[in-house]
RNA sequence: GUGGAUGUAGCUCAGUUGGUUAGAGCGCCAGUUUGUGGCACUGGAGGUCGGGGGUUCGACCCCCCUCAUUCACCCCA
C-alpha cells in the first residue's frame, strides 16, 4: 500500500524542524520576556469542555474522538435507526482533541484557581485540530502560540499584547498590521439599531466588507432579516473614510444611545492614549470596525494581525486574540475578566519562508564535522570531538572511512559550516585542519586551541 | 457542507489533430580526483502516464466512474 497522512496534516523534515524551532524559540523568548509562564494541557479534553464553546460551526469542527471499546453497545436504537448524528455523539464519544488553547486554559484556571496567584499570565505553545477543510495557510493541526493575562480587566494588558506583537515580529523582521475592535461597539450598534438578538449576523456580515464590499453586505444583512431602517442607518458607516480621531467621533455619534457601545470607544480611547505614548517599530495598529471575529466567547477588544508587506500572498490572519470577560463563568467561576493573543505559528512559518526571513544560521545544527581517516587516526578525531562538544560546539564525526568527496559532499549538503581534518599529519603535529565551507578557506589550529576558537571568535 | 482546478521520473513540468521505443531541467549514483565539497565534463539508474471501465485498428491524449491533491466559499491561526 502507498503510504500517506491525514489531509491537512504535515511531516516536518529536519530543515523544516529548525526554522520551525528558530520560530518557537523566538516566540517563547518573547512570552518570557514579558512574565508569561509555561502552561500545557492535554491534547484531549473532554468534549463536553469544548462543544458550544466556539458557535455552531465550531462545534462541527472539533475532531471528536470514538470512546474505546464497543463504542455502540450503549448507543441508543432510535437515533441509530435515524442516523441521527447529532444525538449520537454524544453517546459514542466523549473525548475530543482541543480546539483552541484559551478554552482549555480557561478550563485550567477554573480547576486550579485555589493555587494560582492572579493576575495569572500563561503561555503555551502546543498543537490544536480542526476539521476544517484545507486550503491554502489551513491546516486540520497547527501549532499555536498563546500569551494570556487571566483575572484582570485592565487595558493595560491589551496595550501589552501590541507591544507583545511588536517584539515578537521585530525578531522576525515581519511588519505586520493589527487591526482591533471592540464587541462591545459591535454590540452597541445592533442596539443602536434595533437589532441586538441579529448581532451576530450583522457582525458576520460586516467582517465580509473588504472581501465582498458594501451591496453585498448590506444584501447578506437582509437574507438575515435585518430590517431596511436599519440597513440604511448602517450604510454611512460602512462606507467611512478618515482618520482615527474622525471614526471614533462618527462612532460617538452612532452609539449615543447605547451605554454598551459607549463604553466600548472609551475603551478603545484609552487603549489608543496608552499607545500613543509607546514606540513601535514592526506594528502599525488601526481601529477596524468591520472585524468581527467568530469566536463567541469575546466581549471586549478582539485584534487580529495580518502580514504587512507587499510581497507577500498572504493575506489571512496570522495571529487573533482578544478579551473574554467570563470564559471561566461556565465552568463555574464568574466575573474573571482576562485578555490573551494566538500567534499561528505555521502561518507564521509560511509568510516568513515566502519572504525569505529565515536567518541562514537558523538551518545550522552541527557546525563542525569531523573528517574520519580511517582506523589509525580516527581515536585521535575522537578525542578532539569530546573535547568541543564537551565545550558546547555541536559536532560530528562521519562514521565510515569513505572517499573525502563524499565526506565534504555530504558536510555541504547538511549545511555544516566547518570541516575538521585530523589526520596523520595533524596527529603527529598535535592540531587540527579546519576548513570553512563557505569560504573553502582553511587554518591550522593547536588542539588547545581547538575549543576557544569556536566558543570565542564570531566564527559563524 | 458547496463550487472550481490539477494528477506524467525523487522534485518542477513538456508531450503536436489520438500513431512505433513517453521527454527536459533539477536531484540521485558512478567516474574524471585514494587529504578536500560547490563548478565543469562523461556515463548510469529511475515511469503499471493516480486507479478502474469504455470508445478506437491504436489512448498520456477522447468519454464515464473513482481516488488523491489543491484553490475558493463558509469559518478561522
Amino acid at each position: 500500500m502507498k503510504p500517506s497522512i491525514p489531509k491537512g496534516t504535515r511531516d516536518f523534515s529536519p530543515e523544516d524542524m529548525l526554522k520551525r524551532n528558530y520560530l518557537f524559540d523566538c516566540i517563547r523568548s518573547s512570552f518570557r520576556r514579558f512574565g508569561f509562564l509555561p502552561l500545557e494541557t492535554p491534547s484531549m479534553e473532554n468534549i463536553s469542555t469544548l462543544m458550544g464553546k466556539y458557535g455552531e460551526e465550531g462545534d462541527k469542527l472539533i475532531f471528536k474522538i470514538l470512546n474505546s471499546g464497543d463504542y455502540l453497545e450503549k448507543a441508543d436504537e432510535k437515533w441509530l435507526q435515524d442516523k441521527d448524528s447529532k444525538n449520537l455523539i454524544t453517546q459514542i464519544s466523549e473525548k475530543a482533541l482541543r480546539y483552541d488553547l484559551t478554552v482549555p486554559f480557561a478550563r485550567y484556571v477554573v480547576m486550579h484557581q485555589h493555587e494560582i496567584a492572579f493576575p495569572f499570565r500563561r503561555y503555551q505553545i502546543q498543537p490544536v485540530w480542526r476539521a476544517d477543510r484545507p486550503q491554502k495557510g489551513r491546516y486540520r493541526e497547527f501549532y499555536q502560540c498563546d500569551a494570556d493575562v487571566i483575572g484582570t480587566d485592565s487595558l493595560l494588558c491589551e496595550l501589552e499584547l501590541l507591544q507583545l506583537i511588536d517584539d515578537v515580529f521585530s525578531k522576525l523582521s515581519l511588519k505586520v498590521l493589527v487591526l482591533i475592535n471592540n464587541r462591545k461597539i459591535l454590540s452597541g450598534m445592533a442596539e443602536v439599531l434595533g437589532e441586538a438578538e441579529r448581532m451576530t449576523d450583522i457582525t458576520v456580515a460586516i467582517d465580509k466588507l473588504d472581501k465582498i464590499g458594501v451591496e453585498k453586505v448590506m444584501e447578506e444583512m437582509r437574507t438575515k432579516g435585518v430590517s431596511e431602517a436599519a440597513i440604511a442607518q448602517l450604510d454611512p458607516f460602512l462606507r467611512f473614510r478618515g482618520s482615527h480621531e474622525e471614526k471614533t467621533a462618527l462612532l460617538k455619534e452612532l452609539l449615543a444611545g447605547s451605554e454598551t457601545g459607549q463604553k466600548g470607544i472609551g475603551e478603545v480611547e484609552e487603549l489608543w492614549k496608552y499607545a500613543r505614548s509607546m514606540s513601535f517599530s514592526h506594528i502599525r495598529y488601526e481601529l477596524d470596525i468591520t472585524l468581527a471575529r467568530g469566536l463567541n466567547y469575546y466581549t471586549g477588544a478582539i485584534l487580529e494581525v495580518k502580514a504587512d508587506d507587499p510581497r507577500t500572498t498572504f493575506a489571512s490572519s496570522i495571529c487573533g486574540g482578544g478579551r473574554y470577560d467570563d470564559l471561566t463563568g461556565i465552568f463555574g467561576l464568574p466575573g474573571m475578566s482576562g485578555v490573551g493573543i494566538s500567534f499561528g505559528a505555521d502561518r507564521i512559518c509560511d509568510v516568513m519562508e515566502e519572504l525569505n526571513l529565515f536567518p541562514a544560521a537558523a538551518a545550522v545544527s552541527t557546525r563542525v564535522l569531523f573528517v574520519n581517516f580511517g582506523e589509525e587516526d580516527v581515536p585521535y578525531s575522537l578525542q578532539l570531538l569530546q573535547e568541543l562538544r564537551k565545550a558546547g560546539v555541536n559536532a560530528e564525526m562521519y562514521p565510515d572511512a569513505a572517499k573525502l568527496k563524499k565526506q565534504f559532499a555530504y558536510a555541504d549538503d547538511r549545511k555544516i559550516p566547518f570541516v575538521a581534518m585530523a589526520g596523520s599529519e595533524e596527529r603527529k603535529s598535535g592540531t587540527v585542519m579546519l576548513k570553512n565551507m563557505q569560504s573553502g578557506s582553511q587554518e591550522q589550529v593547536g588542539r588547545e586551541n581547538l575549543a576557544a576558537w569556536f566558543t570565542t571568535t564570531q566564527q559563524n
